[in-house]
RNA sequence: GGCUAGGUGGCAGAGUGGUCAUGCAGCGGCCUGCAAAGCCGCGUACGUCGGUUCGAUUCCGUCCCUAGCCUCCA
């Protein structure tokens, strides 16, 4: 067993190795909480919690995801609507954490929180005063570009051009245009901390370093982000840890995800084509929002549309359908192994269209065979596939139960099946074809099966 | 403008130097009282123009297009 992955540094496939295999560590940036999180942030949230089943597979990890709750966004938020930065920070940590665990993210080990590591933060920006890789400025201070020679490689880019072509004015207290804030000062109004440079609050990248040092060490093995974390974020956070701990290596594997559109285009607030998990799972069930996300590479750029959603649901009614009739209890369950082919398709840098491809084989071969045994067997790797993927959690009968967007209550749905059965018995199949259009006008699909007949919502 | 990813059948989306992706939708058949589900089968897919090769969707180059980053947006 090797796990492949894309390292963003060395820009191809490589075997992972990691530092320790008692001990696996892995930090993803998680969510800044001034509003809820849109389907790009759950991108993130899903792979990196599958990449953390296949892991756990294998190894003991330890699996940060940071809460980033002192941010000017959110002091912008609290300002327009008139809360408390706490209020707004409150609610929308446990919006994010129920709006994950409708899509079936399992909590990460550690959920650190920024407010929570300021001592961590003044201590890693004094040390990196005292190395000289930082400089205090006008309140400010700032970590000095020049001392980290490898500035750029991360993100592939050349600090001259970057010179050359910036856009942005540079502020006056910075030596170089580069140079990144670790420590800015706070007017009375905004959230602060004493410090050794005055009343402030931390930049954002110095966050992420210091929750990842005291949690994790200073090497981890894995780093997470969206794609467009690469620069300036990780860029920085690598610079800054590697300086305050003497050029020891940061991360050794930088992982990145690619872009969601929506409909071909970008997601933004002024095209008011964002879609928030927290609105989305009103009316879609979490799980094929789940799939949704998964059924492309996680490096690939991803398009969501209607149609996106529509092919998800299909697909479960699909998976659910196969196994539905098959009894496994819970210890079956958790002893059940999943195919070769699934656990092969993850471990070469989490293929996950190419996990769901077999799974869908061995979904073929088990509604074919008709043997109990076979079926029973099949039916057991399929679920335990669905586990790694984080998919397949409920039963067959409240997938179908709770599919569609019917609301026809359950009694009366088998009621009308009872009446339609007797007009079956009598062979009076007008009576029994109108009940069935009767349910049909109502989201509910039937079948009829050696078993009797079956029903489910059918959106 | 610079950097980095992409452009695969009606749609989504893997993969490969030379017989199969897979799913959704569609068509035909089997099954069914009729359906549905399921099974079987079908559809001349690989952005453009060149090059390498016995052979390229797959390797190389050109061009076109798209997305992200270069502004603390996953």
């Amino acid at each position: 067993m090797t796990i492949f992955l894309y390292d963003t540094v060395k820009g191809e496939k490589v075997p992972f190795e990691p530092l320790s295999p008692e001990r696996v560590t892995m930090y993803l940036c998680g969510p800044t909480v001034y509003n809820y999180a849109h389907i790009g942030n759950a991108r993130p949230a899903v792979v990196f919690d599958v990449l953390a089943r296949l892991l756990r597979q294998h190894y003991s990890l330890v699996f940060a995801r940071n809460i980033t709750d002192v941010d000017d966004k959110i002091n912008a938020a609290a300002k327009e609507s008139g809360k408390s930065i706490g209020e707004i920070t409150e609610r929308y940590i446990d919006a994010y954490n129920s709006d994950m665990a409708a899509l079936g993210v399992q909590p990460p080990d550690i959920e650190p929180r920024a407010t929570a590591h300021i001592v961590e933060m003044v201590g890693m920006i004094e040390t990196l005063l005292d190395k000289g890789c930082a400089y205090a400025a006008d309140g400010h201070v700032l970590f000095d570009v020049s001392a980290y020679p490898a500035y750029g490689r991360l993100s592939r880019r050349d600090l001259r051009e970057m010179i050359a072509g910036a856009r942005v004015e540079v502020a006056p207290y910075k030596k170089a245009p580069h140079d990144f804030v670790l420590w800015k000062p706070s007017t009375p109004d905004l959230p602060g901390w004493d410090s050794p440079w005055g009343r402030g609050r931390p930049g954002w990248h110095i966050e992420c370093s210091a929750m990842a040092k005291k949690h994790l060490g200073p090497t981890i093995d894995i780093h997470g982000g969206g794609q467009d974390l690469v620069f300036p974020h990780h860029e920085n956070e690598l610079a800054q840890s590697s300086c305050a701990h003497d050029g020891a290596v940061f991360a050794r594997y930088w992982l990145h995800n690619g872009f969601l559109s929506i409909d071909s285009t970008k997601m933004s607030k002024s095209l008011g084509n964002v879609l928030l998990v927290h609105d989305m799972i009103k009316t879609i069930p979490g799980e094929a929002i789940r799939l949704a996300l998964i059924s492309a590479h996680y490096r690939q750029p991803l398009d969501w549309s209607d149609d996106t959603i529509e092919a998800a649901k299909r697909m479960l009614d699909r998976l659910y359908g196969a196994i539905r009739g098959v009894e496994i209890t819970e210890g079956e369950r958790s002893a059940a192994l999943p195919p070769d082919a699934v656990v092969a398709a993850l471990e070469d840098d989490l293929n996950t269209p190419k996990a769901l491809s077999e799974i869908f084989e061995r979904v073929r071969q088990l509604n074919k065979s008709s043997d109990a045994a076979t079926r029973r067997e099949i039916a057991l790797q399929v679920v335990a596939a669905g586990d790694l993927l984080g998919l397949l959690r409920d039963s067959p009968e409240v997938w179908f139960a709770g599919a569609g967007e019917s609301t026809m209550p359950a009694e009366d749905i088998e009621r009308l099946l009872g009446e339609r059965d007797a007009a079956r018995a009598k062979r009076d199949f007008a009576l029994a074809d109108a009940i069935r259009e009767q349910l049909a006008t109502a989201g509910i699909a039937i079948e009829d099966g050696a078993g009797g007949t079956r029903w489910r919502r059918s959106g």
